[in-house]
RNA sequence: GGGGACGUAGCUCAGUUGGUUAGAGCGCUGCCCUGUCACGGCAGAGGUCGCGGGUUCGAGCCCCGUCGUCCCCGCCA
């Protein structure tokens, strides 16, 4: 078989574009084989590219050259087709396809690439493994989905650049190779050939160089910022991901949350979605203490505090801690359960606490005994009181009702943490909801803006007690301002536990899409944090010296978030993993599969840069 | 670092209690076919059962180890 050259010859129309109203008109489309049926003398190639399918017709009568080459093309073969568009006859429209209504009568064929039979079919819509998918990844990315998805990328990316620049937000590039910053994760670092045993740091994220772009006049500044973190992966979390980071001066932390609420709704209107705002806010000891956790999923009822409901005496009859909260939550609509489902369901909780100390109570069981029908009702009524949240739907014998209760003796560290039976709780209403989303379809996307539940939690404790090395960290990151009446009062000293950050999330469906903070722009107080984590004045000399000093030269207050543009992405597609929304991903070892990275290098790259491998596989 | 799931043809998967020559659909190759669009018909090719070791008369199946992919915890904003 002998391929063709393009020569002269230019694309007129793109494939997914033509329509009736093209009947008639001369085009030359160019794209890959979707697919071909071979009548004999009829044969129809399905042409794709970006944009769509178009069939093409190559009859042996109409050219008996362009049908020859018609009968050697297979899948993936890249082909250029000159023809003429043709309205179908009556009866032999595809309804299925944008272009069903036409077809292109091909006088010439061009094959212009051929193409091995490839693993999987990029015109399948079933999916292979993702081991293949990402090692043969082009053809992958050929697939509709995964067009659809970068193009959405590329939408949201456009709309958000377009809003920030707008609100006078200029976008400004920061360094990859830069030196080592605080947030926490641990560093991939690039060996200098230059300065033998020296390391630049790829950035975890622009932290310090926005701020300093603020002390540098900008005013307000963003930037879609690839960031590193060399940590393990999740479905949700890729070594290499991507921010939209931002910063601003003099900004009230309102004014942030306005600026990220426009490029949120901004980016959810190209996908179709509108987004209200402002989006609700809750405290993080409020997000605790009725979710259980600090990005709760808006679109399940909260928790409810059922200890009043529990006199003393019925405490000791159902052997419950006398002082120790008593939480419960319904998950909707899980209907009627069988006497062996409620059983497998019991066991399967009891698995969950372990021998933790912590039990529940069946409320369907209690009203079978006449002597706590009294408790199932005031249990049913708090619950229905407290179901406002959720639509102002009534509690029912539907919705499955779980209150937990502390078993008497139980472990002693629940007394000095107050958090640790609210997550445990928030932990296992998760769960159940997961396990039950068949049933209760809160999960389900209906195409509207209900789909996304929106939240900004906000005052986040400024540090966190670190059990392991008994010290407290920060719980942001160092530059991080706590609230001022914290600073006045002495708090960053005294009681650094009660110490609130004003630091802020911003939460969808429970999963964390952004965070940021209100910046410390005193040197003062930005010395007296890094003294207050544990660092010497001389550490935090070496380490952000050069930080300190430019807070001495005239530093605004300021302030900024960064969101995962990935993230907004994946749940935007409907995706639940990164790698569906990024081109190029690395597996749950941080490897890529295509390219095969990471890979050992050459003795004379490691001694030119002065490196030496200790442990070779 | 820990827990779980998976690994059989190019792809998706089946494979019973350990028992003869490991199967199906799709894809692929050849031939036939002028209205298909997941075209159809006939014929055919294609296997290191992830890898290594063990138990056994006999292992895709049991045991141990190892590698890879995915999910979760730890870790990580």
């Amino acid at each position: 078989m002998t391929l063709d050259f393009l020569g002269g010859l230019e694309r007129t129309h793109m494939c997914g574009q033509l329509r009736a109203e093209d009947a008639g008109r001369h085009v030359v489309v160019m794209g890959w084989v979707n697919r071909r049926r071979d009548h004999g003398n009829l044969i129809f190639l399905d042409v794709r590219d970006r944009s769509g399918i178009t069939q093409v017709v190559l009859d042996r009568e109409i050219s008996g050259e362009a049908h020859a080459k018609a009968e050697a093309a297979r899948p993936e073969f890249v082909v250029a087709v000159v023809g003429t568009v043709r309205r179908r006859e009556a009866g032999m429209d595809n309804p299925n396809m944008a272009t069903g209504e036409v077809e292109v009568v091909a006088t010439r064929l061009l094959l212009l690439n051929d193409a091995r039979t490839p693993p999987f079919s990029p015109a399948e819509g079933a999916i292979a493994n993702e081991e293949v998918r990402l090692k043969y990844r082009y053809l992958d990315l050929r697939r509709e989905e995964m067009q659809r998805n970068f193009l959405l990328r590329h939408k949201v990316a456009q709309e958000i650049r377009g809003y920030l620049s707008g609100e006078g937000f200029l976008e400004i590039e920061t360094p990859f190779m830069t030196r080592s910053t605080p947030e926490g994760a641990r560093d991939y670092l690039v060996p200098s050939r230059v300065h033998p045993g020296s390391f630049y740091a790829l950035p975890q994220s622009p932290q310090i160089f926005k701020q300093i772009l603020m002390i540098s006049g900008f005013d307000r500044y963003f930037q879609v910022a690839r960031c590193f973190r060399d940590e393990d992966l999740r479905a949700d979390r890729q070594p290499e991901f991507t921010q939209i980071d931002l910063e601003m001066t003099f900004p009230k932390q309102e004014a942030i949350f306005r600026v990220a609420e426009g490029f949120l709704r901004a980016a959810f209107g190209t996908a179709g979605v509108t987004i209200p705002t402002p989006f609700p806010q809750m405290t993080y000891d409020e997000a605790i203490r009725r979710y259980g956790i600090d990005k709760p999923d808006m679109r399940l009822p909260a928790m409810v505090d059922l200890s009043e409901t529990l006199t003393p005496e019925l405490r000791i009859t159902l052997k419950i801690e006398q002082e120790l909260p008593v939480l419960g939550f319904t998950i909707p609509r899980v209907g009627s359960l069988s006497g062996t489902q409620r059983r497998a369901l019991v066991d399967e909780i009891r698995g969950i606490f372990g021998d933790c100390g912590l039990d529940f109570l069946d409320t369907a069981r209690l009203r079978t005994n006449a002597e706590f029908v009294p408790l199932a009702e005031a249990i049913g009524a708090k619950l229905n009181a407290e179901q406002i949240v959720f639509g102002g739907e009534n509690f029912t014998n539907d919705d499955l009702a779980i209150v937990v209760t502390p078993k008497l003796g139980t472990p002693e560290r629940w007394n000095f943490d107050s958090q640790w039976i609210p997550k445990r709780v928030g932990a296992l209403r998760l769960e159940l909801a997961k396990k039950y989303a068949d049933r209760h379809k809160l999960f389900e996307k209906t195409g509207t803006a209900a789909d996304f539940r929106f939240l900004w939690v906000t005052d986040f404790p400024m540090y966190e007690w670190n059990e392991e090395h008994s010290r407290w960290d920060a719980a942001h990151h160092p530059f991080t301002s706590p609230h001022e009446e914290d600073i006045t009062s002495g708090r960053l000293v005294s009681d650094k536990g009660r110490v609130r950050a004003l630091a802020y999330d911003v939460v969808l469906n429970g999963t964390e899409l952004g965070s940021g903070s209100i910046r410390i722009h005193r040197k003062d107080v930005q010395q007296e944090i890094f003294r207050s984590l544990g660092m010497t004045n001389e550490e935090a000399q070496s380490r952000f010296g050069f930080f300190l000093d430019a807070l001495e030269y005239g530093t605004p207050p300021h302030g900024g978030i960064a969101l995962g543009l990935d993230r907004i992405v994946m749940i935007l597609a409907g995706a639940t993993s990164l790698r569906e929304v990024i081109a190029f991903p690395k597996t749950a070892k941080a490897i890529d599969l295509m390219v095969e990275a990471p890979a050992p290098v050459s003795e004379t790259q490691t001694r030119e840069l002065s490196l030496r491998i200790a442990h070779r596989p």
